[in-house]
This record gives C-alpha cells, sequence and structure tokens, in this order.
DNA sequence: GGGTATTTGTCCGTATGTATG
DNA sequence: TCATACATACGGACAAATACC
C-alpha cells in the first residue's frame, strides 16, 4: 500500500491501494485535460462495474486515498460523491464509503472502461476533391464562433426551458425574430400564428400535403423539378402531375388544362433549370389560383440570392391567401442545423393548428433558441451580407471559369441567382460518363437524372454545377479538370 | 432559505436566504451591466448597514450562497473580500465571515442608495407553482456543463461535418454508440441498419404508420392510452381500434377478436395507468403477432426505469421479427434536445431505407455528434444512474406522502415503475373541478381525459401525476397543498 | 460500560487556470 | 490587456462516529 512511483516530470501517479484483499491500481495524469476527480471516478467506477471492487467492501478514507494519491481529500471527496450520486457507493455518515450491492450481471466486462478517445479517423480521400455537389457549403463560412457563444448562452440562460417540450409551432421567440426578418427583406406580412418551424423543406412540404389532402387528391410540379417535392407528395398518397418550363418558369397554360388544385413552384431560382419565373408569369399563376381555388406552395429555397438585379418578391406577397411559402436556413446558413419554416395562409394556419397541437416541435429549443439569438444579435444580417457577397463572386468566378475553358460548347443555364449553374453539354457524352471522368480527375459533381420525371429527353445532358461548397480559389482549377476529363 | 423562483428568461433571480432568524431577499441580474459580485456586494452592504444583518451574524458560507443564488463560488467570494477589505465583514480562518460590529447609529434611513433595483417589475406568480404536470424534467437533473462541453467540441472538431446534409437514418456514429448501450442494457441485438434516429416518439410513430401501411389499414391501441398515438395514425388515414386493458395490460384476448395487423403497446409502464405487462401476457401477445404475421409496435418510453426488481426485458428482445421497439432521449436526458430512435426489424429495415433515402435525416448534426460524444465519454451512463436513483427517491417520497395525506380515500396505480402515478379518486369529484381546486392552490396537475378514447366510463375520476419535474423536497408541500385543496 | 483518542465525512475560505468579451 | 465568472484543486477546522482503553 502506497504511493510506487511519481513521476513528476510528467506529471504521471501510479499508485497501487490495497483494498478488501485485492491490490488495486490506480493512474492519474495531472497532465491531462480530464479533470483529476473525473479521472478517479471513471477508475472506481470500471472496477466497481467489472467485478474488482466487491459490493460491500469499504472504500479507503478519502484522507488515506488522498494521501496515496498525493492529491486532496476534497478531490477524493468530489469523485466519492458523485459515485455516492449515481449509485455506485453508499455512505455512512462518519463511518465511510461502501461499495454498493449492484447487479453487474448481465453487463459485459468492461463497458466503457474510462475510455476517452477522440478519435477522428476519418477517412480522406486520396485525391483532393473539388466537390460541386449540390447543398454544400464551404465549412469557412459557417459562423463557428458565434454558434457556439449563442449556444452556450442558451444553455446558461434558459435553463428551465431546456427541459420542456417547446411550443408546437416553434418557439414564440424565434419566429417573432423572423417575422421581423420576412417583413424587412422579403416583403413578407404575416401574423406569428401563420408562421411555423420545421427541421427541413420536406418536413414543410409534408405538412403542406397534410393540409391540402381535404381539397385535392392532385399536385402539380415542376418538370424537371426538385425530386423531394415528388417522392414527399407521392408517398402521402397523392398523385403527382409533372409540368413543363420554359424560360419564363413553369408554363402555366399546361398548368391550366391538367386538373388540379395544387401547385409546388421555385419561382426564386427553379431548381433545378435556374430560370427565374418572370413577372407575368407569376400573376398568371396567381390568377389561376384564385380562379381554381387552389393553393400555390412556393419553396423560395435560395431566397434573396440575386446577383445582378434586387430580388423579385415572392409570390406570397402578392396573394398572401393562396401561398404557401416555404424557405430555410439550410442553404445559406447551414444545412446541418435543420430549420426550415412556412408561412401559411390564415386558413390553412387554422387547420395546422388543430393539426400540430398535439405534437411537440420536432426542432429542438437548443437550435431554435441560439438561432433566436443569433438573429436579435444582428448576426443574421451581417452573415446574409457576407454570404451574398461571396456568392456572387463564387457564381462570377465560375461563369467566367467556364466560358474561358469551355467556350460554346456548352450553355449554361441559371445565371445571376441561387447556389448552382445548369450545364447543357453540346457534344455526345452520357451524364453517368461526364460523372464518372469528373470523379476520376478528383472532381465530384451531381448527376441531375433524377431530376427529371418525364418530360421529353432534354435534347442535351445536363450537368448540375452546385458552387455552395466549393472553394471561391479552387474553381478555376476545378473547371480546367472537369475540362481536361470531358474533352481531351 | 432556498431559491424561490428563478425567472431565467428576464435572467433575474430572487432569492430568500434565511440569515440569524431573518429571512433576506437577494436579487441578482445577469444581464445587468453592473458585475454580479458588485450587486451581491451592493446589497449585503445595505442590509449591514440599515441593520437588517445584526453585528456577529455569521454569514453563509460561500458554498451556501453561491448555491442557492445559483452563480459561482468565486463571485460569492470576490463580495466577501471586498466587504472584507472595507471593513464589513471580518474572516475567522476556515470558520466563516461575520458582520463586523460596526456603529451605524449616526447613519439615517437612506441606505438604499446603491441597492439594486430591478428596473423590469415582471409580474411575480402570486402562488408558488408546484407542477406535477407530466412529461417535466427538472433542470437540476440536465447535465448542462457536459453538454456545453461535447457541443462545443463538435463545433470545434466536425466543421466539414456541419455544413453538410448528413445520414439519412441518422448520424453512423451515433448510432454505433446507442447500439452498444441497447445491447449492454435492454437486451436489444440489431444490426447498425435497423436502427433509426427521428426528432421524437411520434415521427417514430409516423415512420412506423407508413411502412405499415401496405399490411394493414386498422391499427389497435391501447385504451386508456397515449393520445398522440391516435392522433398520429388517424391522422395517416388508420382505422385506430381501442382495446381494453386490465392490471396485467392489453388484453391480448380483446385483441384477437379484432381484425388487424398491428398494434401499439407501452409494456415496460403502460401510459397512463402505469400496469406493468405481465411476461405471460407478453409471451402471449408475441404468439398473436406471429399467428397473424402482425408487427408490435413497443413504445419503451421510460426505458429502465424500475423501482422495484429489475426491469423486464422488451418485447423486441423476444421477438426481434416482429417489433418495432421506439424509445426516446426525452424522459431521461430532455425532451427539448428532441431525439427518439426506433428499431425496425429486417424486413421493415430495407424498406425504410427505400422511403428515406431521399430525405435527409430532420435530427440536426449539432444534436446527434454532441449525443454521440455524450454516451462516447462514459456521461450517458452516469447521467442514467442518476437519474434513476433521484427518480426512485422522489417515486418513494411521492407515494408515501400521498398514502400519509390521502390514507385510502384514493387507490394509487402505476407503483414502481416510469415517471408518473395515477390516481383514482374515490369521492364524487370532476376531473375539471380537481384541476383547477389544485390550480388555485398553486398545483398544477396534468388531467387524463384526453387519453381515453372510448372504455366505458371508469368507475373513478383519475389523475395524473407526474412527478419528473417537481423537486424533491416539494412533494410533501405538495401533496399537503393537493388534500387541502381536495377534501378541506 | 464510560470516557477518550482517533478516524471519518463534511464544511470552510482560498489559490490557480481558463474561457469569455 | 483587463475584468468577470467559473471549474478545479487545495489544506485547515469541526463534529459525529468509532475504536480503544
Amino acid at each position: 500500500m502506497g504511493t510506487l512511483d511519481k513521476l513528476h516530470r510528467q506529471r504521471i501517479q501510479y499508485s497501487i491501494i490495497s483494498t478488501g484483499g485485492y491490490f488495486l491500481v490506480y493512474i492519474l495524469n495531472n497532465k491531462s485535460p480530464i479533470p483529476l476527480y473525473a479521472q478517479l471516478y471513471q477508475q472506481i467506477r470500471s472496477k466497481v462495474l467489472c467485478g474488482k471492487l466487491h459490493p460491500g467492501t469499504k472504500m479507503p478514507s478519502s484522507r488515506k486515498l488522498s494521501q496515496d494519491l498525493c492529491i486532496s481529500r476534497n478531490t477524493v471527496g468530489m469523485a466519492y460523491d458523485q459515485l455516492h450520486s449515481e449509485g455506485f457507493l453508499v455512505c455512512r455518515a462518519r463511518s465511510g464509503f461502501y461499495v454498493e450491492d449492484l447487479d453487474i450481471t448481465g453487463l459485459q466486462a468492461t463497458p466503457n472502461q474510462n475510455s476517452y478517445e477522440p478519435m477522428r479517423q476519418e477517412t480522406e480521400p486520396e485525391t483532393i476533391h473539388y466537390d460541386f455537389t449540390y447543398g454544400r457549403l464551404s465549412p469557412k463560412l459557417f459562423p463557428f464562433l458565434q454558434w457556439q457563444r449563442v449556444t452556450n448562452e442558451c444553455l446558461r440562460s434558459y435553463k428551465e426551458q431546456m427541459v420542456n417540450y417547446g411550443e408546437f409551432m416553434g418557439e414564440r421567440g424565434l419566429r417573432r425574430e423572423m417575422l421581423k426578418y420576412l417583413r424587412e427583406y422579403r416583403n413578407i406580412q404575416c401574423s406569428i400564428d401563420q408562421l411555423m418551424i420545421a427541421p427541413g423543406t420536406q418536413h414543410c412540404l409534408m405538412l403542406a400535403g397534410q393540409l391540402l389532402k381535404t381539397s385535392t387528391s392532385t399536385i402539380a410540379i415542376e418538370d424537371p423539378g426538385f425530386s423531394g417535392a415528388y417522392f414527399t407528395f407521392t408517398n402521402q398518397g397523392f398523385r403527382v402531375q409533372p409540368i413543363p418550363l420554359d424560360h419564363h418558369g413553369l408554363k402555366v397554360k399546361a398548368l391550366s388544362t391538367s386538373n388540379t388544385k395544387a401547385v409546388y413552384v421555385t419561382p426564386s431560382h427553379q431548381f433545378p433549370t435556374g430560370s427565374i419565373m418572370s413577372i407575368t408569369r407569376r400573376l398568371r399563376l396567381i390568377e389561376w389560383a384564385n380562379e381554381q381555388d387552389a393553393y400555390i406552395i412556393e419553396d423560395d429555397y435560395s431566397s434573396h440570392l440575386r446577383y445582378d438585379v434586387k430580388p423579385i418578391q415572392p409570390l406570397q406577397a402578392l396573394a398572401p391567401e393562396r401561398v404557401i411559402y416555404i424557405s430555410s436556413f439550410s442553404k445559406i446558413l447551414s444545412p446541418a442545423i435543420r430549420v426550415a419554416y412556412m408561412v401559411l395562409p390564415e386558413k390553412l394556419a387554422r387547420e395546422s393548428h388543430r393539426l400540430t397541437e398535439n405534437s411537440p416541435s420536432p426542432v429542438p429549443f437548443l437550435i431554435q433558441k441560439p438561432l433566436e439569438l443569433f438573429i436579435q444579435q444582428g448576426n443574421w444580417e451581417s452573415h446574409l451580407r457576407k454570404i451574398t457577397k461571396y456568392f456572387k463572386k463564387k457564381h462570377d468566378t465560375l461563369l467566367q471559369a467556364l466560358n474561358q475553358e469551355f467556350g460554346d460548347t456548352l450553355s449554361i443555364s441559371g445565371k445571376n441567382a441561387g447556389l448552382h449553374l445548369l450545364l447543357q453539354i453540346k457534344w455526345p457524352m452520357t451524364t453517368e460518363e461526364l460523372v464518372s471522368r469528373a470523379y476520376k480527375a478528383g472532381v465530384k459533381i451531381h448527376p441531375t437524372g433524377k431530376l427529371w420525371v418525364e418530360s421529353e429527353s432534354s435534347p442535351h445532358t445536363s450537368i448540375l454545377l452546385g458552387f455552395g461548397g466549393i472553394e471561391l480559389g479552387d474553381i478555376p482549377v476545378a473547371v480546367r479538370l472537369l475540362r481536361k476529363a470531358w474533352l481531351d
């Protein structure tokens, strides 16, 4: 019994303690990021769990153990306290701590033997990847520091709400902040009861589907379009009616001949063609909705990312009673925080309250409140400005690089807005080959095959280039690699 | 002595401290430009000067006061130091601080000149609320510190994943950790592809519904039972078939005569009656499922919270191919982080991959990864033990208090497990009156009206008492208040 | 068996390092 | 850089339990 050795230089202490006939070894390390009391706690716990410390054995007194381990009595006390509060030890006042009689049969040999292993063995790609996948965002653009600050503030100052079910449609405070933003930046007027927070665009679509189920069994979508909408609606049992596009957006005429009471559109920057719905087309779409008593689901996914002129007003601002407006923070802040939102016409809002009042909001408070603080403290506005500027640069650089490398062997659509461009390849090559050739050259791109539903095969092969995730400086190199992979 | 109320929203803490026979109120405001230690210093000083703190009285120790005021010990120490250096307090080494014997007779009644005045007169609740609402959790039980640590680690070390869409069924790392836990503690064996992360139990139920849609149009549920299941299934278009219970759980016989291929049950602690499904009943239920080629949806919401004997194995462990197992972190960690999970039979797992591969997981990475680290570093196990022990104490205290105050004027069901008890009131009084009387007395309870679906009106009025949110020490007082409100 | 010395958990103020703004 | 606030770690003081005379 006693200190075997003290390696003061490394400040590691090995100690052998005899307790109940056994010799037990404790290893404490001053330099470790894990506090001493936690190290001791973990080691005692694992010894109890694997049976090296039998039920009923008396633990050494805090004085004795502290002396043997060359640490403070209170430090031992902290470890004992925690073990006590978790039921590993029982305490007889002024007598000592004893190992609790707990049933460890059934537990595996060494569950969790104080393994603190950061072990981040991410599989690194061998070749440098330039990633044009759509939906990605450059890690440089996420405000890690601010987000850490607001998250910590949330954990510090809203403890009561951290342990309760929140509001059904989303935290009121967050919705208030978003209302201000929507009014100022997107010209959307609505009451707080019309605004709903959800964990993603698809979730919004699903809710929209539930609300429309009573009034229609068919939903029209853009063709080509966002496949997520297609799958969500078909999964809900809707018949999905694809409507063709031209470069002004959805062909409202074709919509009129179909017999449907709801349509899903992406007017601010059509996905994937990138066309921006013209004003006249917008007005005609609204006219159609009014005539048919139908609803328009407006997915404003790339919000006001417009690089040449000022953004057009959303449909919602023109016809608030006809439009279910959907947008999200995925594309501009991060897809990993999972916050989207929808603005409902008053009539549907009332219906949605009935639907959701029985289930809590699926968006964690620990995301909603930090986001509220983030907006409230002005971080969102500055982030938005910064990112718009940066995306414009990337957009311009990509466009220039494509023109330089490819000239008019391909045509580009979807300019001046959003987060992607669509390439029409003018030489004969399948999508698969384009993608796999690019991949071999170290460039990842997103095939658009899944996006077409039933339109006639487009005259040229299309490739979607998302520029949210690639670094600005990498763009010229990546485009050059593409040309080499495809044309050389 | 103790914290009266913490209005975290305004970040103002009112605390009443008893010292030397007086009750003293300290009001601290986090947001004030005046630092915490200065606010405390000013308030103590003014209390000394106006004689509310007599010479010679022992001040509360820095530990005690810091705990009551929910601030750091050092902050209290700083205030004491300043008061010491200015001669208001004397310090007996290793004993405590005492009020100095000053001559204050010359001082007039303007002692409050620099006492801190809360700027906002927030409406104080007149009555103290003791909250028996079901699903609440005491803020003391959430591991704020550890959660902050793992969240910060996530933001520091996983930047790449913070800006990307994650895996469809949930982060692989988290699922791996949970698999280990499920195997060791719940005897559930499954592959990682059978485990799915979702933002809540209801979300799991919805997914289960989607998977079962092809094989059945009716789902049986317990009556009385969890209303969320009822609403979720009916919203999806299922016909919902209520099945009566006895004190062994669901009546499998009644299930056999109904014509359904799916049943939703809460065998570990039936909601709301609290009955624990017996082993024989479990086996018969599985037999039924095998015969009918049906599925059992097992909601193991209160996991292994069992206070008398060892928890029974879940149904999933007995018939992995027949059971959709659902559980969550809501009840034991926090309902605000929104993480639930389900284990699917292999056949349904394959189907679910097809369903979900087109939409990203609705659970934020910033929740999933911290949770993974939390489990990996052993915090989950600690938390589980601590909380089980604490809940047992609360359960025992509540039971004893109820027996003492009410004797046999009410009967109690649902003992020895879970997070609630169900009271059967034997005197004539409606639920509404019981709830409103309790509310007037400052006790909030949860009416169970919504839980019955169509069973014959139960002989007695029922009241559900959830004890997750109420503080242990408040239980006897709250129960006494209930008796006074109901019987006096 | 009753007093006393010792051991025990517990409580006390304090010093140091660190994160935050 | 500096003030604030906090977690960690420390050794001394104390009273209850225990062991020993």
